[in-house]
DNA sequence: GCTTTGCCATACGCTTGCGTATGTGGTAGT
DNA sequence: ACTACCACATACGCAAGCGTATGGCAAAGC
């Protein structure tokens, strides 16, 4: 038995691939089975039925969300350079784009909501973090995180919305880098400091 | 011949509420009728197949997200409460950003693409003379517009996301104060002139 | 070599939804 | 009252997709 052989994780892989084009709908068994080379026969020994590949589907996407993209800034110390990187790994990959809309849109579906909502979490949660190590208050810290949170989200959105609308290139990163000065603000002493000197001297 | 009968207008209405619960994939005739309380026959006097359906619910969908919205706000002078009136209104209203999610997510239709395009293109336009009406100049005014565009579509995922992530009442107020004092920077002569004076005292 | 097991193909019935063709009751006009 | 027409209802064929039942075949084990 060589490796031409598919398992359940090829299935939930091409699953996921089949997500990030044509969006939930596109779940559908004999259409994965002839992206796949295959036919049904094989999909229904892998599996019970089409609920049960969505769910590893989503397994296999909450995993990814989650363990992956963590493990790929953890290492960082500097809270400021850690969220830097946040924001551009959640920017890398068209495909994580369409996948999170697509599920975001699904959000309805008992399946698919619940995972939603835990991945929206943890995310949080991690920004959070990242402010409270900054010095915020907790409550701060948990503004700051919801506002990096919807703008992280919302840039994968305009993305889709307009591929055009966000250039590559210099023009990208100059917005990326007013995104991150912004949504890494200074703390609140240096920020009422700065408002007094402003009331000084207007 | 009273009012009790349909037209195209009700089943393009009816189409954006199963399109704002179930996606787009709810865009079926069958069930729209049931829910509608008729049958297939009153629809196929109304359309000529499904595909007209999806096109008039895009066009109300379309004509509602601009002209009806830059409508509200459009007689506000002042940049500033021009900008936090756009704020309230795109997170008023559940349905106004799941149907947004919808269509996002079902971009790669190439009937609903372009629409989506249309309707980004727009609001990124409003958002960037509300910026230029500020003092910014061009590139800056683009940038700070992107900025805006994708915390207002990023708030309505994660309200999306997760329900209780954003709590009602106070919280949600100060949330919002933070992403408006955040987002309605000050001119960039002053942010110069903050920045100098933080130095001096750094 | 014979059987077993893993992986898949084929064939079938069933449901759902699309589109069409045609029937039908109520209303407006005359 | 008779007709015409509007706004449906009914009935049909068709395709796609789900799930099942069964056949087949190559490698592995003994």
């Amino acid at each position: 038995m060589a490796k031409n052989s598919l398992n359940a994780g090829d299935w939930a892989q091409a699953t996921l691939d089949a997500i990030a084009e044509g969006g939930i709908e596109a779940v559908s068994v004999e259409p994965l089975a002839r992206r796949l080379g295959v036919t049904k026969g094989s999909f229904y020994w892998h599996f019970q039925n089409r609920k049960a590949l969505l769910q590893a589907a989503l397994d296999l996407w909450e995993q990814s969300e989650t363990t992956e993209v963590v493990r790929q800034v953890e290492h960082i110390a500097d809270p400021r350079q850690r969220l830097q990187q946040v924001f551009r790994v959640a920017n890398s990959g068209f495909r994580n784009g369409r996948l999170s809309g697509a599920f975001a849109a699904a959000s309805s579906d008992p399946l698919i909501g619940p995972v939603v909502e835990r991945v929206a979490k943890n995310r949080l949660n991690f920004l959070m973090e990242c402010y409270s190590s900054l010095g915020f208050a907790d409550d701060e810290a948990r503004r700051w995180a919801m506002f990096a949170y919807a703008t992280f989200m919302g840039t994968l959105q305009l993305r889709r919305d307009d591929a055009n609308a966000l250039p590559r290139g210099r023009t990208m990163n100059e917005y990326v880098r007013l995104c991150m000065d912004t949504l890494i603000p200074p703390l609140a002493t240096e920020k009422q400091i700065a408002a007094q000197v402003l009331r000084e001297i207007g």
